[in-house]
Parts: structure tokens; sequence; C-alpha cells
DNA sequence: AGATTTATTGACAGCGCTGTCATTTCTATC
DNA sequence: GATAGAAATGACAGCGCTGTCAATAAATCT
């Protein structure tokens, strides 16, 4: 037989509700008897019913991580950040993949948060731009956290590391490497982040005064194949590039594979920057140089965002999490003889 | 405001418990009465409230997925197919990683589920086979569905790949291209299906007359890293392998690099074989030999077992999922010449 | 037709907790 | 020492649903 509450009050000699204040943290409890009531459920081993929590205070104690994202290191991250923040606070996390392919992913939102009314939802992108979704949920009054948004919405905290300052820092890492003539190999479209690490890009090449050539610029989607395709493009120029960034590390890996297969030496004959730091970063050889987000921290401050909002006092708009350029083997100085 | 079973039963005329029937799809109500609640829960759209439900009927429609795992492509397969089931189900997927380096993954389980009452529990590798778990689970009575496990337990369903036969497979392949001196790099220890693996290997060689040479065994971790350090053992014997099987597509994956970094050419000179299908095996240059395992089969089959408990008569103690050889770059036919 | 079984429906309590508000006990004040 | 005010505690309803069991309607059998 599963202890109640009920059990804990008479063992403790107080009422229900008391041993309700102490189990909640609510104030106006005397400490000889919060220390009773402590030591009833202790020995007693209670520990309380989540459902009738829920029924009783209409909260849910789940937090939902809602994500259509292909990368499974990525959601990996996420998910471990989240979920400490959960345990910390008798929370639990509840995923739920989606399909933005699919015609109205707001529908399919609606109808799965009429069902099970979380206390918060955690947006990761592209979900996190989507208008749709984002209507929504505030029709629904759920609050939710945006990881890396676009958007900027009122009162809404979101995530976000900055990607313009990671962009500008590699490519700026590459141009004092000696590169001039770097290639850039955009990410999907739809994610927002594409754009800001190609603004970063710009940003250096600017900065150091060097001339953004339009031809040194790939389209790609983040995956494996867009990036042999996009390093087939730029390295079959007549004059290509000497270094090559791309958005992330799967295009890079991409790169790096066509490199090899050209017989293009890296690093030694084309220096290539990844994106995301994932464990193919390590895996491939040479070693990926990459910039690591700090995706289990922004997983880990969205879902306590949502368990602890901050007062109307302290709110930030934004928490800003600290990305680290990781140098590996695949940059390299460029030898000014061989330009 | 949230419509309520009371507010249907209002709109169709009948009492509140007619409509649960309805809505739980239980016998014994009218074909007319049940058009009519059906027809008034779509008009007031109406969705149940699951902690109320939870409560009254003591189930929590919650899943839990127990996992202790590394790969994040694995946890990913394993989370999408557990999610389909699901979802067809109105059951909702809550995970949570544990990590059984600390002393005793029992305790903690025991406290996540006193607080956490799931339906059911789905354990991957390596908890499956970790009997303190096992026993809080016997205690709680907490139904659960271990995948790949090699404790068999009676009364309980498994899911599970024939990872002998699968393994058998690769070897066989690999005997069948004319190669003799093959290579096997082992799994984790603590993972069963290491063992298995190996099992299929050695049987393999024995159906074909061929010495299990112990020097042309390598321990490995599953890790990259080990299988660079198993590589760098193997390749570096007087009389070297000319095909490894790595029993990992990661641990395959340093074999390559080590092969590449010593100028050794694979396939030609070097077929090598890997286990998983993970995404890598594809970014891979040259593409990777490998074994596609059913982990989305399995996670499906695993909730769905959990949501639908099969009746005492038609119950089988484990269900078997195919899984495939995919022969991409990495092997080819040994040149006898060459040997 | 009347008796008996079976299918269909409803009334109501109660799952375990919290919110509200009433009550009691303490503390500070003059 | 009486009194106002604050702090501590408790009584009780009710969150939205399902289980139990009783009541009614329909079907089947002599």
């Amino acid at each position: 037989m599963k202890t109640t509450i009920t059990d804990v009050a008479k063992y403790a000699k107080v009422s229900m509700k008391t041993v309700s204040r102490v189990l909640n943290n609510e104030p106006n409890v005397a400490k000889t008897t919060r220390d009773r009531v402590l030591q009833a459920a202790k020995e007693l081993r209670y520990s309380p019913n989540l459902a009738a929590k829920g029924l009783a205070s209409s909260k849910s104690y789940l937090i939902a991580l809602l994500y259509d994202n292909p990368s499974p290191n990525y959601i990996a991250n996420i998910q471990k950040g989240a979920i400490k923040a959960c345990r910390d606070n008798n929370y639990y996390l509840v995923i739920e993949p989606l399909s933005m392919v699919k015609a109205n992913a707001g529908d399919e939102v609606e109808k799965l948060l009429e069902r099970l009314p979380v206390d918060g939802v955690i947006l990761t992108p592209p979900l996190c731009d989507d208008r749709d979704i984002l209507r929504i949920l505030r029709k629904l009054k759920i609050p939710y956290v945006p990881v890396a948004p676009t958007i900027e919405v009122n009162g809404v905290s979101s995530v976000k590391m900055d990607d313009v300052q990671a962009s500008y820092e590699m490519t700026d890492y590459m141009i004092r490497n000696g590169h001039k003539k770097i290639g850039f190999i955009k990410g999907h479209s739809e994610h927002s982040a594409s754009a800001l690490r190609f603004e970063g890009y710009k940003l250096a090449m600017k900065k150091a005064n060097l001339k953004v050539n339009e031809s040194f610029i790939a389209e790609g989607d983040f995956s494996f194949r867009s990036g042999v395709e996009a390093a087939e493009y730029l390295l079959g120029l007549k004059e290509s590039p000497t270094a090559i960034f791309a958005s992330n590390d799967d295009m890079a890996a991409g790169v790096v594979s066509v490199a090899s297969r050209l017989g293009m030496e890296v690093p030694n004959k084309l220096s290539v920057g990844g994106f995301d730091d994932t464990p193919l970063a390590q895996i491939l050889f040479p070693q990926l140089t990459t910039v690591k987000q700090p995706i289990y921290e922004m997983g880990h401050m969205a879902a306590d965002l949502l368990i602890n909002p901050p007062s109307k006092d302290d709110e930030l708009s934004s928490y800003h999490f600290e990305h680290k350029l990781i140098i590996r083997e695949s940059t390299n100085t460029q030898n000014t003889l061989d330009n």
C-alpha cells in the first residue's frame, strides 16, 4: 500500500494541509512542526502522487520538449540539460518529435497539448521560429522557452548563443592564419542559425578588409551530402578557396571527404572549419576545428526558466551562453608560398 | 474554459459514465448512443484530462524510457519508435537517463519510480541486464520490457534482434569474399551484445573451418578511440588481418582512420565491417559495410507491449526483429594475390 | 404472456491532493 | 493584563475522472 499524505498527517499528528504546506515549502509553518512532518514523511517513505497533485493544483509537473531536428546529438544534449533541471525540481520531461514537413505543425501541437497539459514547452530550432506553433502556445497560454530563436517575442525569455560572434571568431581565426580566400557553406535556410552564421562570416571578412567573393559562398542544408556537393563546387572552381568554413560539422565532414578524394591534403592544402563540435568532429581524420555550442547549458536553462519563472523584476528577455572555438587539426596556417 | 466530461454528457444527454464508456471503448453501449457521444465530444473539442484519468484509474498514461547509453543515435531511434507507439495510444514518453557508474542504479530507479508511477518501463542495454534494476521493478510491480537483454525473466516479454546471426552474416560475408585472416574487435564487456557478436564471429569462422586466431581478437569498448587502439594493434601485427570486423560503427571508424593514416587503402588492402548503421557509416570515406539494427522497430514494440499487454494465451517470451547486412564500400573481395 | 436472462444506462463515491477560508495560538503593543 | 494583529493550523470542498453497483430496458426463453 502506498503511503498517502493522510498517513503522514496522522503520524505527525497534524492536519493534511500542514503536511502539504511543509512538503511544498510554503511559509507559515513552525519550525518544530516542519521538522516533525519531514521526519514522518521520511520514516514512512512518503512520496507524493503526481496525478493527484496535478489534479488538485492544475499543474502537471511535466515539461515537453518539442523538436524537429535530425541531429540526434543536438537533441541528446538538449535533453540531458533539460532533464537535469527537471530532476532537480521533481519535474519530468516528455519528448515529442514533430514533423514540420507535414502541412500544419500548429494543429499537431494543439492536439498534443490539449491532451497533455504540460507546464511548459521547450522549443528547439527550427520549431522556435514557426509562427503557427507560437500562436497556438500563446492561445493555450502555455509558457514556452525557445532555444536559439530568431523571432523575439515580448515577455518571453529565450536561451541563445551568439551564432554571429562564434562564426565571426572562426572566420577571424582563419584570416589570422593568413587565409584570404575563404569559402563558406550555408546551412539549411529554415534554420535561423544559418543566416546568423553567414552574418558572422561576412562581418569578419569585412573587418579584415577582405572582399566577400560571391562564388565562394555555397548553399547547403546541414547534411553531409550537401557538404559534399558544396565542396565539389568550391574545390572545382578554377581559383578555389584555401579554407572552407562549413556552418556545421556534417557539412565540414563532407568537405574533408571530397578533399581527400581529390588528394587535397587537409589542413596543408585546405583548411576546414565546422560548427557544433559533434562527436564526428573528433572521429574525422583530421580532427575538425569547430565551434562548441553550449547545448546542454541551453537545455538546462530552458527547463529551469519554465519551472522557476523569473519574477517580472529580474526578467531578462534572453539568456546567452558561451560558445567556444575548438581548434583541432583541420585548420592550418596558410602557407603564403602556395598562394 | 476547458471542456469536461460533464459538458459532453449534458450535450449528448447521457450520464458521465456513459461518456466515459464511449471514450474508453468499453463494451455495452448502444451504437446510437455511442455515435451521439462521439459527435458531442467532437463538437465540443473535448479532450480528457490526463491527471484526472490517472487519479481515478490509478494509471498514468506514461511510459518511461530508461537508458544509460552514450550513443545518441541509438537512443534517438529507440525514442522515435517508442513515441510512435505512445502517440497511437494516447500515451506519453518520459525519458530518464541513468548513470550506472554511480554506486547503485537500483536506488536511483526506485526513487524515480516511486515519484512517477509510470505504467511501464523500457529498459535499454546495458540497463536491461542490471539485476538491481530488475529487482526494483519487480518489487514495485511495474511492467517492463527489456530491449535486447541477455537475462531472460520468466513472464516478461522482451524485444530483441539476433546479434549472433547478424554477426555471423557479416563474418560469413567476409569469408565468402575470400578473407581468411579476419580480425575482430570486441565491444564493451558490460553490453551483452558484445559477447553475442563475438559468438557469431566465432561461429562463422568455425563453419568455414577457419581457425580463430587469438591474436586477431582485440578488446574494445564501442568507442572510436578503442577502435583506433585495437586497429593499431591489429595492423601492427607482423602478419595482420586482411579484414577487420569491429562490433560497432564507431570502432570501425577508428579502424578506417588508422588504416588511412597507415596508407592502407580500404577496402583494397583491408576490408572493414561495422555494426549499427549509424549515420557515421555513410559519412565515412569509404562508406561502411555494416549491420542495420531494427532499433526503431524494437522501441516501437517495447512501448506497444507495455501499452497493450498480450493476453496470457498469445504471450511470447521474446519478439525478434530483422537486422540487415548493409554492404557498402569498406569491404571488398580479398585479392588472393595479396595473400 | 410471464419469467428469466442480458444489454444498456445512471447515481454516486472517492482517487490523493491543494485552495479557500475559518479557527486557534502566539507576539507585540500600550 | 487586555487587545489588536500576525502567525500557525485545520476543516472541508472539489479538481475531472472511473469503479462499483443499482436500476432500467431489451432480448430470450418456457
